[in-house]
DNA sequence: CCTTCATCGTTAGCCTCCTAATTATCCGCG
DNA sequence: CGCGGATAATTAGGAGGCTAACGATGAAGG
């Protein structure tokens, strides 16, 4: 998102006039969000090649088996489940599958059972589509990441799991106490 | 994005049917994915109950006197050096100028000089604006980044940048050799 | 001078994402 | 049975983001 990240004797001069300017804790905050912008562009860049959105791509994943081979026979979810598995509101999953259903890449199948409910899985044509844009993928998953040893590996997502906890914390920020109230 | 983050054995299972899929790497990719946007989203949580977008924000941020004082006067730039310093397109700028304008946070002037040209500078609106929000977002980003110490905070910075440098790149990835040709 | 080319901001059209409201259906309770 | 409340998906309306194309202007060369 930002592009020009602050330099370090930068954010020191402006603590000076905000007391609750963490000059650390903004500068990892910016490069957190920097390099996780950046790293998603890579991604997204080769999706889009294949004419498919990082949106889309999450569907496509999630229909595609969750953790691969897990159960027999096709894998079909509702639009609820979906969008609670790819972390956005089910209004925005009815476009999601409106597109890729109108490119063929998944099915809408009315639930016999309760007449409310549909359910969405993947097209034969999907589910070439993934086979084909994943190998692609992980390896640039892997080129990625290939300047960090394996250690660091490990010390960064303990670093980042730190992190998420706190971030994705219910308890949230604290919006009241504050040294400029 | 993705909301379940994938179990390492899963990983592991499913690297097995893909030569290419490297579990770490992927994991690394996958929390650095996950915490990004969700440190992202506390703070647009705040931004947005001041009825600002992060776009906004950002533009906002850029006319406020880069680095703070830098020079005197008003601070004014087009919306084309706005649209570099924040990573969009020109056109989305010209949207999020709209936007700002519209709220009386932003006033476009054309330039004398040179016809084509737009100036966009702070309203005392959007200064105070600004001045109201800083504070809040400062300490949220220091009640984010509390858990890690000032050590981590070094190498955590590290290790975003190893990366930040390689998603930059202008090489990109290695689209072309693999081994699944 | 006038033509060509680069550059600026904007427009048009599309996609994703959101919130809020709408519609259809199911379920339980009197 | 019939009615109210919960829940499913969708629609409506808005914003930000992109690409591509456009209109206006400036700069430079013949």
């Amino acid at each position: 998102m930002l592009k020009n990240l602050p330099r370090y004797e930068c954010l020191l001069e402006a603590s000076k006039e905000f007391p609750d300017l963490d000059p650390s804790a903004t500068e990892v905050f910016l490069h957190l969000l920097r390099t996780g912008d950046e790293a998603f562009r890579v991604v997204e860049t080769h999706l889009a090649s294949h004419d498919i959105t990082q949106g889309g791509f999450g569907v496509l994943m999630a229909l595609w088996g969750r953790c691969r081979g897990n159960q027999p026979g096709r894998d079909a979810l509702s639009p609820a489940a979906l969008a609670e598995h790819t972390g956005v509101t089910r209004a925005t999953m009815t476009g999601l599958v409106d597109t890729l259903e109108r490119d063929g890449l998944v099915r809408r199948h009315p639930d016999p059972a309760d007449r409310r409910m549909v359910t969405v899985e993947l097209t034969r044509e999907g589910e070439s589509l993934l086979e084909r844009i994943l190998p692609e993928h992980f390896r640039q998953m892997a080129w990625l990441m290939a300047p960090l040893t394996e250690t660091e590996r490990k010390t960064f997502v303990g670093l980042l799991a730190k992190l998420l906890q706190r971030a994705a914390d219910p308890a949230e920020a604290p919006l009241a106490t504050a040294s400029t109230p």
